[in-house]
DNA sequence: TTAGAGTTCTACGAAGCGTAGAAAACTGCA
DNA sequence: TGCAGTTTTCTACGCTTCGTAGAACTCTAA
């Protein structure tokens, strides 16, 4: 239950790019702006529906990634963890239904550029 | 493009589980043997039909996971890469969507185990 | 107390997956 | 060379997820 769709994507990253808790409308907004954004080559510049986009906060919300106060009237939405946290989880996940985990992470350090490398050396070191 | 589901997962296991190419009969027999010895909870054991079996084995070949030899009769299949190159390259996947791939970084190797902490050094070392 | 904004309910179509029957292709043997 | 058994392909159905949104319900402000 981890993989996310292409306006479920969307959404999160509009929630984890913006640092305040946003409205089902702004993001409805947002949404249209930034696809039209993305111009000519494959999207547009959808409209939205505000019910569209509420569902999918729904779907984000049992899926645990996405918190509501449902005190406000307007419900504000916000992303439950940041990206980066979601990201490690990730990959920590993926990792973790390994039973090599060791040569796992060997390929893994083995096709990583070399400024990250030098970035892991140095977190590794603080350790 | 990259998600497996259960029973494609439980192919692949075998896969890479074996070091020779099987064929379907071999590997639905399998599947048959290793889901009985899970025991009580959850599976049973299942009888497979041999053609779910090639379906599936199919639509991991389409997917690029699965390799299969044509010139025998019964055709032989077998994983095109080993479980830890493709665990690696899924981490790869998930990281390389971020936009922060150091912040990402940190909080992956945050999380990681002592042990493992070392092994990332050593090999972070030899590089 | 009511109109308008906001939310929930329900649903449909497409795609992915587990599952497998029916039909086609191939092999060895008589 | 033609059949019988084995193997593969084709097709399909039901379930779940996701994009999408209408319809109906629920608030809040006036």
């Amino acid at each position: 239950m981890a993989s996310l769709g292409e306006l479920e994507r969307a959404v999160m990253d509009l929630l984890w790019a913006g640092q305040e808790a946003a409205t089902a409308n702004t993001l409805r907004d947002q949404l249209a702006r930034s696809s039209a954004a993305q111009g000519g080559a494959g999207h547009e510049g959808k409209e939205l529906a505000v019910t569209t986009v509420l569902t999918v906060l729904s779907r984000l919300e049992k899926k645990g990634l996405v918190e509501r106060e449902r005190g406000t009237r307007p419900h504000r939405y916000q992303a439950v963890s940041s990206r980066a946290d979601h990201t490690a989880e990730l990959m920590h996940e993926v990792l973790g239904s390994a039973p090599d985990r060791e040569a796992v992470l060997a390929r893994f350090i083995g096709s990583v550029s070399e400024g990250e490398a030098a970035t892991l050396r140095k977190l590794l070191g603080h350790l």
